[in-house]
DNA sequence: CCAAAAGCTTGACATGGAACAAAGGCCGTT
DNA sequence: AACGGCCTTTGTTCCATGTCAAGCTTTTGG
């Protein structure tokens, strides 16, 4: 875990058609000319330290976000105080979909380690899209795809016991992870018990519990955060 | 609940200039010369008989839908066998958002009414909005406001116990129902306890359970289908 | 109009996960 | 090095919901 930083709103140059992410983020697919014009667009970078909130609910909407390096948890309060996660984001995703209907935000994104994202001022990202389909069809690709996640999630929250829900959500977390360039097997959490159990519909003594008997099982090694999948296989059949 | 129609798929002039659900649909916000534009693309209605399966898992993804009448679900089933129901679409509601990110559809869309629908050619729908911006501003706010939804169905399922759920249901319905110009307090369910059970992640019997207890509290009089709100205060409350 | 099927209600019982509680481990700070 | 504040683990008990079962009502189709 890096240290904060004390500069914490210093705009950033940024450049898709210079970055490791093209493939994953918003430029996939798109020619180099059309990236280059993704550029102008995507002026400028902002770091966020740990714990920071990148946007609250019922914040005016103006930009996306994506996730240029750390990670995110984006969740949702109910009156009573309930909480609720409803997703967490790592590199190349985007954050501030949910903003786009109603002009605010109607979730909080907070840092779960320092990061930085890129600023992708909405009208403007509208304004291109208008001049390049292919920009339009990859960013409709990408909400589409935010919403079949979403049912994904539905299925697992509305029809699976605690073991399939930690189960499914290791296996995705270890698949996202892989397709960064990270290690299939072996990884470090960067959210709490209780976040996780929130995402998963579980409380949090249920999650450590179910990392227990996975452990138990010969499943998983599990030292706190630290996680290291030792049956790969084991752990899908769960599914 | 109307008759099964003998012609199944005799496709019928639309027209969202003379619709009436223009307000609540696609053409929402749009001046009349622009919905005029979209009139050459949602060319043609279909009906689907009740029961009748509008777009299936893994179909190649071509359009989107409308509901024009009629009332629909959409269900993901996992591989054992688990249905989950991921949502109910009643008229000016759209169908099939979620085949844009993979080109096919992920899901199930069956009829739960004789229904018809307007068919709107994705690629086509994609041109349109080319040229009108306004178009494009009005389907990404559809997305954005389905990916919202979702998150607000996450909550229920992952932090609300069954009563809460219930009536978090039957409020959510009676306002979609009123913005169409249905009464506030009575309506028929269009699905079964065991949708309802499956969409709220409760077993039927629980729904069940909860629709007599919610009777027994004066909140509603329950006749089978039919529902009558006697205590609209109350409903919320539970909230 | 009748029979069968599908959907709904209710009861009795079982159980997975929640709630509550206590103790131990890790980390940053002084 | 010691302290305090999370975070995590583990034990015990309890309850909301699931499961199984039976009977009733409504719908559907011949």
């Amino acid at each position: 875990m890096t240290v904060a930083t004390p500069v914490r709103w210093e705009p950033l140059k940024a450049a898709c058609s210079a970055c490791n992410l093209r493939e994953l983020c918003l430029p996939v697919g798109l020619s180099s000319a059309q990236v280059e014009q993704l550029d102008a667009l995507v002026a400028n970078r902002r770091k966020v330290p740990r714990g920071d909130v990148l946007f609250r609910t019922g914040d005016a909407f103006q930009s996306l976000y994506a996730v240029r390096t750390g990670f995110f948890k984006t969740c949702l309060s109910a009156q009573d105080g309930r909480d609720q996660v409803t997703g967490f984001q790592m590199s190349g995703e985007l954050l501030g979909l949910d903003g786009i209907g109603g002009e605010r935000h109607t979730c909080d994104a907070v840092a779960l380690e320092d990061s930085t994202v890129c600023v992708i001022p909405y009208p403007q990202l509208e304004g291109l899209s208008q001049e390049l389909p292919e920009l339009q069809r990859v960013f409709h690709k990408i909400m589409s795809r935010e919403i079949v996640r979403d049912h994904g999630v539905m299925l697992l929250l509305g029809s699976m016991r605690a073991e399939e829900r930690l189960a499914a959500f290791l296996v995705n977390l270890t698949q996202r992870l892989h397709l960064r360039g990270f290690s299939r097997s072996e990884f470090i959490l960067r959210m709490t018990r209780e976040e996780i159990g929130s995402y998963l519909g579980l409380k949090l003594e249920t999650v450590s519990r179910t990392f227990s008997r996975f452990q138990a099982e010969g499943l998983l090694d599990v030292k706190q955060r630290q996680i290291r999948i030792v049956d790969q296989e084991g752990l899908h059949r769960i599914l």
